[in-house]
DNA sequence: TTGTATGCGTTATCAT
DNA sequence: ATGATAACGCATACAA
């Protein structure tokens, strides 16, 4: 069934029928009910392939994230998706895990498929050896890149990050007021790693200190039980905190887990902060306070821009998303 | 730049250069050797669009799921995706939420995206009225469609499922061995929530019991606090049960708040076993036994499943995945 | 308001 | 082995 077809039956031109599919005005209301009625008795739909052979789109966006398993990940991945559903458009995912190498085949897929954008969800997408961003700023001359929580300068490219540095600024400033020790415990040197571990070095600044070279540690690939049993070893030797901050909810679900076995009471003898506010926050006992950078409505914000970019329409090239403290039963100073 | 503009640098016809793009034998390595390098020093990508208009496809499939931000689905929709690259084939995802109709609307979309399949993620989809699942016999009459820990008996539709019901009957029949009074909390009637259900009435059966009816209560929307409010109201009213089984490792969590704020020392005094094996049972205190149903191998095996039906070669239309028990803290029976 | 004709970039069927 | 050409199904500029 095609759109010969339909205006065979309808007794006009095909040329009638394409303008009632496109909802242009000049059409006459008998015609155009008289087509509307073929084509709800035939059930006929327009080929979307011969669609986009002729306007070179098909209202589609590449989504691309390092992995939608990661609950941080798969929740700006879901408001993305309902976002652009809002506006008519469809996600086409790609998980790409974290190798450069995988991302930049991905973004090239996406870009053979002729995308309308794309959509980087994560701030593992920006690295800190501006090389191994190049492929992004390559697919940005083709259609517009939106950064979901990463910041990259380049033509093209916008971005709606999290104040991730101010946050933890913020609260690792009260902490020292409070004559706090503290251990910074992060996953990666990612963007939003990177601007973690800056605003921590801001509050230092602040207070006139500087943090010593082991109150932060890269923890990498560790799972909870690898972070429990670090600290215990770190503990063992000798090494003292009252404040463990993390780069995410995991790392701080490990910290608890390492003071109930040590003896030590949350939030008395010591204090916990996770971030992102992840389910798991509230799984843990005690639950755990938590920053909450508001990723989704990053999310949400990178696909409104988006719909005003591809309208043509001016966008800054770097929205800043607010966060928020959540307080619960690891801290008593915040 | 188009095959007409390749064609002419390479001095051939375009049939020609369509063959080398398609792997066509009949080519001497002479003129494929230039047509490969001319390609290369062009950079000329095939028009996508316009091969899906001649061959009616494009490598895409739909996946459907009712929410990606869901821990479980998101694990499940992960692995359909990295399994579906293996084979070239690109995702176009879905997030339909809980209610048919938008499901149905969806799906359509998805249809008239022309989609070569559709898997369908997460046992929700498929609900008691049948009525409720028409749109996927109808959509099956279009394209395969693979079922996700659901069962459909429709041409067409392949299912890959866990065995819920035979895990929930085994661990239910081993608690009830040793005498234990159990309360069941579940969420939903989905399909794998029926399945569970009846796995757990089988081992009653078994056992020559019949559970009462308060034995087994629907959740629906409990979030933790609202269950362990629940229990707690519960308890005060005198009802007494030893073992709390679950259809998910959130509720398990919600028990195990329960008992720490009633004093009852878990596993002694309480059992309590999720289910999903989720990342969240191993955040809880104490870590959670819970049920692995291996709901990403379902998602792997579908696609694998999808690979073979798009090669035209018969498959079993319904295929069991084993489950299997992850005994942590929570449980001593079993 | 409606119709005609052309282009979009492939694949595939014939010829040669 | 290679080339010419007809589909594929739609949008649209131009005519009427």
């Amino acid at each position: 069934m095609n759109i010969y077809d339909i205006s065979e039956k309808a007794g006009v031109s095909i040329a009638t029928v394409s303008r009632v599919l496109n909802g242009n005005s000049k059409v006459s209301d008998k015609t155009r009910k008289k087509i509307l009625a073929v084509m709800e008795e035939t059930g006929y739909q327009p080929n979307v392939f011969a669609r986009g052979l002729g306007l070179n789109t098909m209202n589609t966006v590449g989504v691309m994230c390092a992995d939608s398993s990661d609950m941080v990940l798969a929740s700006a991945v879901y408001h993305v998706e309902q976002e652009l559903h809002k506006y008519q458009y469809d996600v086409l995912l790609c998980c790409t895990g974290y190798e450069t190498e995988e991302k930049a085949k991905y973004m090239n897929l996406l870009l053979s498929k002729r995308v309308d954008a794309l959509i980087l969800v994560g701030s593992s997408f920006i690295e800190k050896n501006m090389e191994k961003n190049q492929y992004i700023i390559e697919a940005a001359k083709e259609v517009p890149v939106m950064l979901v929580n990463a910041y990259l300068d380049a033509s093209n490219v916008y971005c709606a990050v999290c104040d991730d540095r101010t946050m933890m600024r913020q609260v690792t400033r009260e902490f020292l007021e409070q004559k706090r020790q503290i251990l910074y415990l992060y996953r990666s040197l990612s963007y939003s790693g990177r601007q973690k571990l800056q605003g921590i070095k801001d509050a230092f600044k602040d207070c006139g200190q500087k943090p010593e070279k082991d109150q932060m540690v890269l923890m990498k690939d560790s799972t909870i039980e690898d972070t429990r049993k670090f600290l215990a070893e770190r503990w063992g030797q000798g090494v003292r905190w009252n404040v463990v901050m993390t780069s995410d909810d995991e790392l701080a679900v490990g910290a608890c887990k390492f003071a109930k076995a040590q003896g030590l009471k949350v939030p008395q003898d010591m204090q916990i902060l996770g971030y992102n506010n992840s389910k798991i926050s509230i799984c843990s006992e005690p639950e755990i306070s938590t920053v909450d950078n508001h990723m989704q409505k990053a999310g949400t914000l990178a696909v409104d821009q988006l719909m005003e970019i591809l309208k043509k329409e001016e966008v800054e090239q770097k929205t800043i998303v607010k966060g928020e403290m959540v307080l619960r039963d690891t801290t008593i100073d915040l």
